[in-house]
DNA sequence: ACTGACGGGACCGCCCGTTTGT
DNA sequence: ACAAACGGGCGGTCCCGTCAGT
């Protein structure tokens, strides 16, 4: 695949919100060629892999923003853990909020709809949560927890963020979002 | 809606199935009714307001397998909430294990597409995860927890259990349900 | 598969001229369901295999339509094979020439395009033209003919005719059916 | 139309090939311009009229084939028509049985198709056609042959043999050459 | 002489829901 | 309670041809 062109992005981003709202087979490419303004004709041009392709890349994408997140999170919280846990965690629930939620994980809605149907989708979703858990488990060693507590904690962090998602989105509210910081807060204190 | 003949009761546990699997949007009513065996003809017949009314019914359907899974849980557990998480936990890995990580969680997939295009299927998860919590907290309480508290716990419980079904899929393995329990154990020392 | 109505029967007619006139891949299902006037809603209930199964049905059409002419010519014959074979080439090349050399054979054109991509189609069209060369060599053979000659001038007769139909369209005149014609009532003769 | 080049003309031999094999609409552009190796953007620089042009080319490319096919069978029967018929008749039955079955006529798969429709490739196809028997009328005079006869021979010869093609695809075998062989040499003995 | 990107239409398959007739 | 048939729209895919920019 060539170089993505600046069409191809916005494609790739109005996937990602489409997706994580409608799920992959609700929404279709149609849809998304309209919303981002990106030609039609030259899609199997970009994306010759078709609608998976794209779904890839969306997922990849929905992750790297999640990453970036987490790092602004981390510049913040100035090596305290606990501001960290906080601090994305708000920030997640205001997008949600803001998006009147509509929003929701970028990985997650295809991951439970696509796997293990698509192999490929299967291991870009795989990854992504996989990257989430790294960055949190690295950061929470820098602040002086023990590794292995560490990556427990980290997988705990996103296993609850994931399920606070689809709780926040049925009721409408973001309070499984502040319990799920409660608690890895808490835990963060049984150091 | 008339009385519920054998085999809508089909159709609706084979919705369940499918759902959880493939989602929504990506399972044909055609898929349903072959797959339950129910007759073809008389589906709007039993279904007039079509395939939301039924996913609603298999999403009830679903709740109420998980609402009986607890409850086992619950009478093994001779009122030791820690075994109560570890019974709970094992079931349900186990079952994710023997269906090849193909099965899933018979609320979230459809909650994550529908959410909120179709506000009835909305409330029907909501309430779905509610009376989970509902039911875990109550046990909490009965198990000598303070009722805010076990509030907390049965919401933290449950976002964990949602987010690892997704990661163990994705992944194809337990890991997450293992230490999603290990916390949840954690917690409940905690006290 | 049930029951053929009247509605799937003009859709096999229409599709057997069509396929014939533009070949498989020229011809769209819009056009044989636009053209026929049968209903498009329901053309996956009658044919759920799709437009493969529909030009199965369109050669086997086709090839009961020549077996039928042949069928005629020989009635009219009286046991004369030269009068067959004059009376059976006279009617082709007027058919042809009263649709302009639009008309075609209605197997060849498919079995060279489809042979041996799709072993359904190849079945369908060997076996039709199995049933030509069986009635021609039946008959050689009721009017004195030996086994054995009969069938290879059938062989020789249904070839020589698949490519003056070719021959015909190509050059728009009937040139070629007259010369076949000449050459089997010479091979005739020579018994 | 520029000089040719040489991705031009691997791409003409490719389009013969693929047309012969799937037809004009069965087989796309992308296909020949891949397996071909010749550029893609430039394609219309050198075709500007398309795809017809190169259909049209292709057609004459493979008619020109044959040619060089029957004047080969005619220089190595040293004026004997018998030798002349067998020895083509053969190679064209190996040609076909080394492709297992999937090469055909160059010139027929595109005349069923695109004849009447489009008038350009109806006039090269038909072109194709009677080069062929007027090299073979020619041959069949030289050896003796009454022009008028030979024409007529030289014609069935050819309806036969495009014939034959159809029939040896459908049915995977030789047969049908076999016989039309039999049925040319015998023709040739009756004068 | 060649290329990447694009335009927009057509393809077949399938969808969900309805109607009509037992 | 069930079934056959239908309506009409949308799904993703792929097509051929064009054109600006080297």
């Amino acid at each position: 695949m060539p170089r993505i062109s600046d069409a191809q992005i916005r494609a790739i981003a109005t996937a990602s919100e489409l997706f994580q709202q409608q799920g992959y087979n609700g929404t279709g490419l149609t849809q998304i060629i309209e919303q981002s303004g990106s030609p039609k004709g030259s899609f199997y041009y970009h994306f010759p892999e078709g609608k998976e392709q794209l779904a890839a890349a969306a997922v990849e994408y929905g992750s790297k923003e999640v990453l970036s997140l987490l790092a602004h999170a981390k510049k913040r919280s100035k090596g305290n853990a606990k501001h960290f846990v906080r601090d994305a965690t708000r920030f997640l629930a205001r997008w949600l909020e803001e998006s009147e939620f509509r929003a929701g994980c970028p990985v997650t809605t295809i991951a439970l709809e696509m796997t293990p149907k698509s192999p490929r989708l299967s291991e870009t979703c795989s990854a992504a949560y996989a990257s989430w858990e790294a960055l949190i488990a690295n950061y929470f060693v820098e602040t002086g927890v023990a590794r292995r507590r560490a990556k427990t904690l980290a997988c705990g962090f996103v296993s609850g963020f994931l399920g606070a998602f689809a709780l926040a989105r049925a009721e409408q509210n973001t309070r499984s979002f502040e319990i799920s910081a409660e608690i890895c807060v808490e835990l963060l204190d049984a150091e």
